[in-house]
DNA sequence: GTCTATAAATCGATAGAC
DNA sequence: GTCTATCGATTTATAGAC
């Protein structure tokens, strides 16, 4: 890291990834064009393309890194050891964080419709992920780990969704950002509203 | 209803509305063209915009039916009398009611990025609509109606998160769509998966 | 690695005939 | 109420100089 770099470092791939993603958050994928990019970079567009040879695959990147986050988790020892309801705890906890320290990638990733090649792959490992974890919810009902009269696929589902639905509002200056995880989790499992 | 509407009617504010909403789901609202929605529909552009001004305008149509049936629930007489926590209950339930009643229109609703004048108006109108919701969950935790510990602030922004994230997944012609609301009730105030 | 200039396609929207 | 034809702006992307 060099002094220049840190008063107008020459734009590199991760770095105009970035100003990307965070433009396509703002505006959403369809209504931001490489016009916008390249304005947000200081740059001109046949500049942004000798970074990237084109829109989508600024996308497709962005995506990558979501799901390689995403999938990571899935790999760690305490997701793959316990009874399935401790499992599903440390995943949910783990979703989370994944969430708040890469915000604007998966952000994007939530937000993709389906339109290109690259969208439709990231919906697929979506939902792979989403599988495994609904496969753990069905291994936690019928092992009577939960209360019964749950229906499995209804509560992945919702799981899902409350997990997700994070990035609607959370900042990454948000006070009490390390409880959040917990919190959440918390929420999954007694209720977000619990009775007194 | 005459005998020709059933066979070929000729297209209405209505019927076009309906077709422009389910193309603007699928695709996204910025990815569909007014090509893409008369295609759908069976006519020409210009025949489409003999009965709407612009694409916008139909965005616009679109997300005041769907905010009208979201605040027509505010004003049901059990989201007015009760308990903070019967309220919000009631609204919960509704709020399931409704998106399954206006399914495409609330989808689109809970899309929008506030790209336009229409969108931001809607997105203001959502936070009011989340306001509300959120004012009595703080009247329930002072109230001492739910279980201590929870920052009322949370608790509504997931509340709302879990109810919002059923679009992503309900079709109309699922099995047990009439328990649905109470399901998503329960999961709110007991938990999606708890202890057994 | 960045620029100017521009190609080729598509966009929202309109004119005017029937 | 629907059509053909088209306008002007914008879009993604490329050519080629520096």
């Amino acid at each position: 890291m060099t002094a220049a770099r840190t008063r107008r470092a020459p734009h590199g791939q991760d770095s105009l990834l970035e100003i990307a993603v965070r433009e396509f958050n703002e505006r959403g994928y369809d209504a931001t064009s490489m016009e916008d990019l390249s304005r947000a970079a200081g740059i001109t567009k046949s500049s942004f393309y000798h970074h990237f040879v084109g829109k989508e695959a600024l996308l497709r990147a962005a995506l990558e890194r979501s799901l390689a986050g995403l999938f990571a988790l899935l790999d760690e020892p305490e997701a793959r050891t316990g009874t399935a309801l401790q499992r599903l705890r440390h995943i949910v906890h783990g979703q989370v964080a994944v969430l708040q320290r890469d915000l604007p990638y998966v952000t994007l990733l939530l937000r993709v419709r389906g339109n290109t090649e690259s969208e439709r792959w990231a919906l697929e490992r979506r939902r792979a992920f989403d599988a495994h974890v609904a496969g753990l919810v069905r291994a936690a009902v019928e092992a009577g780990e939960i209360r019964p009269g749950i229906d499995p696929a209804l509560a992945a589902r919702l799981l899902s969704g409350l997990v997700n639905s994070v990035v609607e509002w959370y900042h990454p200056d948000r006070p009490g950002a390390e409880q959040l995880p917990t919190e959440v989790a918390r929420a999954a499992f007694e209720g977000i509203l619990p009775a007194g």
